[in-house]
DNA sequence: CAGTTGTTTCAGATGTTATTGAAGGAAAGG
DNA sequence: CCTTTCCTTCAATAACATCTGAAACAACTG
């Protein structure tokens, strides 16, 4: 067993700070603290000095570093005569950003058109009910909607942009208000 | 009492999708489902009708107004000789968006940021421990707080040109990786 | 192949956040 | 004033998310 150097306190504020940020994203704070304690040490570490490090218990290190490598933010490296398995952060923020923005808001913005575009059919195809004003209401109503899915793709075309090409522009983003609908 | 024509199914899933989605972006499930309601219907209405539309309770009504105003995102319309207060859905979806980046990400940031910093200088000024090895690790460790701290200013700026401009390019996100820090 | 070490899993404990319902306050009208 | 109506607040509760510790599992070793 090599004796630890205790992590410093500038390395505890800085994970703390970090799983803040990432449970303010949505994250687990877990998630936060173990990148950042790993990126800050440079070396690869074992679970259990990862444990040690982040007063986390092994097994949330465990389960945590599973997500973190799913997410791509931290990567195994071998060492040959060692039968415990070293971790080390990824760095390339740029590539950590573009996958959570592809697997996380697209998935989800696509989920939410989907949903919206679904709610629109229900209103234009109301439960027989063909009573003057509610129809006027109806339609009115399915304009909004509609101004909802477009919105949501809005969405979904600036994040693609922000991935694909890391460029946008927001410029054009329709004011609703203006429209009047 | 007006009879209330019941909200349809297609605005119940209109507004269930949009609580999600706000859920998903960390504000209340209710702040999207209220707001959903009040855009559909592109009425003024009473907490009572708000409640009655979307299921919430009298109280929960109340609050969720009141942040709601709170993010602009609502308004109170006074209707001369009634006493009850009336609100409409803002529209204006760019204004909504400007005013979350700048008061919720941007001050998160900033706070980020400044905690970053704190942790470098107690990285720098270390607890009078002067001996070899510790010294050249500090160092290392505090290139990458450094890091940490250039990537959080870079979000804040990424995040103050959305907001002024509506236009920003990532095309120079730093590569942590590539400048082998 | 029994023992040791390292890892994963998961049910329950813990902690956190949102929602409700009841009580109290404010505004208007009689 | 007293009553009615509407709105707000807040303590209690419900709903949800996270973390832990123990047990099962897997991989090596002598």
């Amino acid at each position: 067993m090599t004796d630890e150097p205790p992590a410093p306190q500038g390395v505890a504020l800085a994970a703390e700070t970090m799983g803040d940020l990432l449970v303010f994203w949505g994250f687990k704070r877990s998630m936060g603290v173990l990148w950042t304690v790993l990126y800050l040490q440079r070396r690869a570490m074992t679970q259990e000095e990862i444990a040690a490090a982040t007063g986390l218990s092994l097994g949330s290190v465990s389960m945590t570093l599973g997500e973190l490598e799913r997410w791509g933010v931290v990567h195994r490296k071998l060492v040959p005569r060692d039968r415990r398995r070293f971790y080390v952060a990824e760095t390339d923020v740029r590539s950590m950003v573009s996958r959570v923005l592809r697997e996380r808001e697209l998935h989800k913005l696509r989920g939410v058109i989907q949903n919206l575009e679904a709610a629109g059919e229900l209103l234009r195809e109301p439960p027989h009910d063909a009573s003057g004003s509610h129809k006027r209401d109806s339609i009115l109503m399915a304009q909004r909607m509609d101004s909802l899915v477009e919105l949501a793709q809005l969405g979904e075309q600036l994040v693609q942009k922000l991935i694909q090409v890391g460029q946008v522009d927001l410029g054009r983003l329709p004011d609703l208000a203006r429209k009047r609908r």
